[in-house]
DNA sequence: CACCCTTTGAAGAAC
DNA sequence: GTTCTTCAAAGGGTG
């Protein structure tokens, strides 16, 4: 179900951090829908192209989809007349972030397949070359997305998989480090003997994979520097036999994953709820091919998920957040200064810019609503 | 230290 | 069929 979100207008965002963005309200929306449907057609898509995908025959998109993976070859489904798309498919799927290839989420899903070959332009040039990293053509009898090496997890060569997502991490000035620990110091078969991918992290047929995490990465973590001692088998077997099982990401959330370091760069903010109204915002601004490159990687980790993990349901992680989003309804129902409040009072959306006492894009720090709209 | 905040999208539940 | 709810990521903030 894809509910009807109201959108931005690319040309009402400023490039310069939005400081003068406007108000954008669902009449606009609506009319912008009108007057370009093919924006509708674009939003409306991904789900249909997907229902299409998961009734066609297997094999179809099992071979073909990832022998030349990252699908940079492929047809752009969300293209109106599904013709090749000269922008999405020999062209980087998206500008590189700060190092951070677009198709970082789904490198681990490609293994070898994304670094040879089909080089895209876009991956850090240097990555490759300035690390040294060589990898040789993998060829696989499994036909599918996780081509096994015949000789199982110890013949998997070494890639810039979810393995060493791990080691992305966001330091402080904003910049990720590019695969630097995962391509170093023969980071390789060792890490295939890590705990956290021989027990939570490992999928059944041996490939370990970011939607399996342990319930808590500090737990995790505790774990593995525990093993250095003599540990109570019970507790560790425990704790290896519940894997969670992370839902796959959404077009938007592997938008945010690559974009979040740019945003912390450019607005100095740490804080990850104002930076999401940023990236929310950008996500907006992005054109529709530029989108369907996220639909489209978000429709490649779907497919598979849903090959590593058949059973799996997202109904499975139900309830492991602790959420009180009916307690915080009527917490802020209660609360004369909170976003909802001030949203239904002036009838703003949830992109509506905002700020003061509502800490709505507080990044923007321009738009101040005590005195355009007095709460 | 668990949870909140905040975003969009997908999926499941509820009606 | 439609609407509501939950969870994916992220990390500073909060109680």
């Amino acid at each position: 179900m894809h509910r009807c979100q109201p959108r931005y207008d690319p040309g009402h965002l400023q490039p310069s951090g939005y400081q003068n963005a406007r108000l954008c309200g669902k009449r606009d929306e609506a009319l912008r829908r009108v007057q370009d449907p093919q924006r509708v057609y674009q939003e409306k898509l991904p789900d249909h192209m997907d229902d299409g995908m998961k009734h066609q025959d297997p094999g179809m998109y099992k071979g073909s989809a990832y022998s030349g993976y990252p699908f940079l070859m492929l047809s752009d489904p969300y293209l109106p007349n599904g013709s090749m798309s000269p922008l999405s498919n020999k062209v980087p799927v998206v500008q590189p972030s700060h190092g951070v290839h677009p198709l970082t989420p789904l490198i681990p899903y490609s293994n070898e397949h994304f670094s040879h070959g089909s080089h895209s332009p876009h991956l850090p040039a240097d990555i490759n070359q300035k690390q040294g990293v060589h990898r040789p053509s993998q060829t696989s009898d499994i036909p599918g997305f996780y081509p096994l090496p015949p000789g199982g997890v110890g013949q998997i060569t070494p890639s810039m998989g979810w393995q060493s997502q791990s080691v992305y991490p966001l330091p402080s000035c904003g910049f990720r480090q590019p695969y630097s620990s995962a391509l170093s110091a023969g980071a390789s078969f060792s890490r295939f003997t890590h705990p956290l991918m021989l027990g939570s992290g490992m999928h059944t047929t041996g490939i370990p994979h970011p939607a399996i995490v342990p319930h808590s990465g500090k737990q995790e973590m505790e774990h593995y520097d525990r093993n250095m001692k003599p540990q109570p088998e019970p507790k560790r077997e425990k704790e290896a036999k519940k894997p969670t099982i992370k839902k796959p990401l959404n077009a938007f959330m592997l938008y945010m994953k690559e974009m979040r370091a740019k945003v912390i760069a450019e607005c100095t903010l740490k804080e990850s709820a104002a930076i999401n109204q940023i990236l929310g915002r950008r996500w907006h601004a992005l054109s529709r091919e530029e989108q369907a490159k996220y639909y489209e990687l978000a429709r490649k980790e779907r497919q598979l998920h849903m090959q590593l993990y058949p059973g799996w349901s997202a109904r499975d992680n139900y309830g492991k957040k602790k959420r009180r989003t009916r307690e915080k309804q009527q917490d802020s129902s209660s609360d004369p200064a909170s976003p909802k409040k001030c949203r239904a009072r002036f009838g703003l959306n949830q992109q509506t810019d905002w700020c003061g006492p509502c800490r709505l894009l507080e990044c923007l720090g321009t738009l101040a609503c005590s005195s355009v709209y007095p709460v």
